[in-house]
RNA sequence: GCCCCUGUAGCUCAAUGGAUAGAGCACCUGCCUUCUAAGCAGAUGGUUGUGGGUUCGAAUCCCGCCAGGGGCGCCA
């Protein structure tokens, strides 16, 4: 928020620089520690030892110090800066309180929901997430990705780009293919009530299916002789699938609505908006077609003739020596194609079609290996949007007993985790809040319960993988999504109780240092939101929110509000007050979380 | 065999190559007749897996090793 001052004395430093003969490395800004006082700083570390390496016999800490000392000479008076101080080789300018808090708190009492958003930026993104196959119900590892995605999606929207949100669901394969199958053989015109029971329903036939067709220790021959009779129909639907059979075609697209039903239920519970389905299933002709081409071009090589594959030397065709991406198979011997093939296509199609400059790919690090080799043969291919593929892959979600299975039926299902979050926030809210209307608290408890969820899922590293208890997800004290929700609700509540916000106000007081702490989260928001969205890291949004959040509540413990006498210090802390609640406000929502009013 | 990820307080996790490695949970001490105690203030807790190296400076970069997880041509 002060680039302005902040060039005016960087411009500063490098003519004191360039007069003293000293060669000044690049300037890095950071906030100061230790806070209570408020500025930003700069060190002298690069810029010494540029020196040191151009043959000067110096320490580099003590030369820095120095440097920074006489900069500080050099600089003068700034407006807006209080106070400079040369410290063990930092150069630390204090802001002057008044002045930067009132602006602060006007431009975000100016932008509201706007506040911290960026500039419109000339590329396009389309972020691919929440693509669970079909024919299987949402667990709490669907989870992870859809929230993950969607925090991507709102962060590097609010930060400027033009953004189109994709998902890609499997709604074909042999395990598709199996729940049919045993749909058609054993529970043919059935079909229980409710979007979700219906879908966790198709998932218990899966798992069912998937037993009857394993192999068992100490089968009887007449065992083995059904199973394998299975087998033989399971591959028979597959087949009359890819010729088009209607009966099959249909049974397909009708319980594959059923899984669409419950899939786009959970999203609009989660509040995401697609803006594009792409499914496996569209793809596979053109995937087909984009073979021949590669092959045209040299890129791929058909060994069908030699009894093999159609295959890309990955490695090979970029002119690497080293093992790196190896070789992958883009068309089968029979010439069906293959995951691989499909991804490429939709590239194309990503690329061509909606004209996106960077594509984001939020799946699972197990295909990390996949997606490499994709993005590969994309560049050979020509696509130059290829340097802008990104993998945001994720560690999995497992149970403490182990890996989730949706073959062993060894699943936590996302519906069964947030209902049984309701409840506990229910349970929760009617001891601390009798108040609340029986109304008004299950909706808040829906707030609270997905917001524990997300924010469970947020404050982790992507790439970390996380063990799923339920009871963690599902604290609602400290490091979590409602202690968050909380602060925003206490702001709420002083703005209730007062007369009315005022028009404007002066900060011409003493600011407590949790007030100025306050203030300066608030304006570092902006720029939390650009580096989030350039890393794609949303943890970035969710470890600032909560410090956000934690220097709100510091302050509301230590910093009358509505109790002050003195009028016009009053009016400048509830103005503060409504400007952190805004900022929680959109920080939240960049979290895919909702701030409730009440709780 | 090769490649990727992870290893930080008892537990779960943070930390653009820079100032004193920080939170939460758990445990302990205080704080509700005062704007919501889902909170605040404080105490305890560290050889950042390990051994080298680069650097003025390393949890962070490089190399070796140990431990755990994942991946590697006709699955997705």
């Amino acid at each position: 928020m002060f680039e302005d001052e902040q060039q005016i004395i960087e411009s500063k430093i490098r003519e004191f620089c360039l007069k003293n003969d000293i060669p000044i490395a690049e300037l890095k800004w950071s906030p100061i520690p230790f806070s209570g006082e408020w500025g930003t700083s700069t060190s002298f570390f690069a810029t010494a030892a540029l020196e040191a390496r151009a043959g000067k016999k110096i320490q580099v800490p003590a030369r820095a110090q120095e440097i920074a000392e006489q900069a500080k000479a050099a600089i003068g008076s700034v407006q807006g800066i209080s106070r400079v101080d040369a410290i063990k080789g930092y150069l630390n300018l204090y802001f002057s309180t008044s002045e930067y808090a009132r602006r602060v708190v006007d431009e975000v009492l100016a932008s509201n929901a706007d506040f911290g958003r960026g500039a419109p930026k000339s590329e396009r993104i389309m972020v691919e997430y929440a693509q669970p196959n079909t024919h299987h119900s949402f667990h709490i590892g669907h989870h992870r990705n859809t929230i993950l995605g969607e925090a991507l999606a709102r962060i590097v929207e609010f930060a400027g780009f033009d953004t189109i949100r994709a998902s890609y669901p499997g709604d074909i394969g042999l395990g598709v293919i199996t729940i049919l199958w045993a749909y058609d053989r054993f529970y043919k015109g059935q079909e229980p009530q409710g979007i979700h029971e219906r879908g966790q329903w198709l998932l218990k036939i899966y798992a069912e299916a998937t037993a009857m067709l394993e192999p068992k220790e100490n089968e009887t021959p007449e065992e083995k002789a059904k199973r394998e009779a299975y087998d033989v129909e399971r591959h028979e639907m597959y087949r009359k699938w890819d010729i088009n059979d209607p009966y099959v075609r249909e049974l397909w697209l009708k319980t594959r609505e059923w899984s669409l039903e419950e899939l786009r239920d959970i999203l609009r519970i989660l509040d995401v908006k697609m803006d594009v389905w792409f499914f496996e299933s569209d793809v596979d002709v053109p995937a087909k077609e984009i073979v021949g081409e590669l092959i045209a071009k040299g890129i791929a090589d058909d060994e069908r003739p030699q009894g093999g594959a159609v295959i890309v030397k990955i490695d090979e065709k970029l002119g690497l020596t080293k093992e790196k991406y190896r070789t992958n198979i883009i068309m089968r011997s029979d010439g069906t194609t293959l995951y691989l093939t499909k991804d490429l296509a939709l590239a194309k199609v990503k690329f061509e079609q909606y004209h996106v400059d960077r594509s984001i790919y939020v799946v699972d690090v197990r295909q990390s290996m996949h997606l490499q080799q994709a993005f590969a043969i994309l560049k050979l291919w020509g696509f130059k949007q290829a340097e802008k593929c990104y993998h945001l892959g994720y560690g999995f979600v497992s149970l403490p007993e182990g890996a989730m299975s949706a073959r062993r039926g060894r699943v936590v299902l996302f519906k069964d985790v947030m209902d049984e979050a309701i409840k506990r926030v229910l349970a929760v809210e009617s001891e601390k809040s009798p108040d609340i209307s029986e109304e008004e608290r299950r909706h808040v408890a829906e707030q609270i319960g997905l917001g524990a969820l997300a924010y469970s899922m947020l404050s982790v590293d992507n790439n970390k993988d996380i063990i799923f208890d339920i009871n963690e997800a599902l604290n609602f004290d400290g490091h979590t999504g409602p202690y968050i929700q909380n602060a925003y609700v206490r702001a709420n509540s002083i703005l209730k109780k007062s007369d009315g916000l005022p028009k404007e106000s002066q900060f011409d007081y003493e600011l407590d240092p949790h007030e100025i702490e306050l203030i300066e989260l608030i304006s570092r928001f902006p720029d939390k939101v650009q580096q989030a969205a350039d890393e794609y890291r949303p943890l970035i949004m969710a470890n600032y929110t909560y410090d956000l959040a934690n220097a709100f509540h510091s302050f509301y413990h230590a910093v009358p509000v509505i109790q002050t006498e003195d009028k016009n210090v009053r009016e400048a802390r509830l103005r503060l007050v409504a400007a952190a609640k805004q900022t929680i406000a959109n920080a939240l929502r960049l979290l895919d979380i909702q701030a409730p009013e009440v709780m």
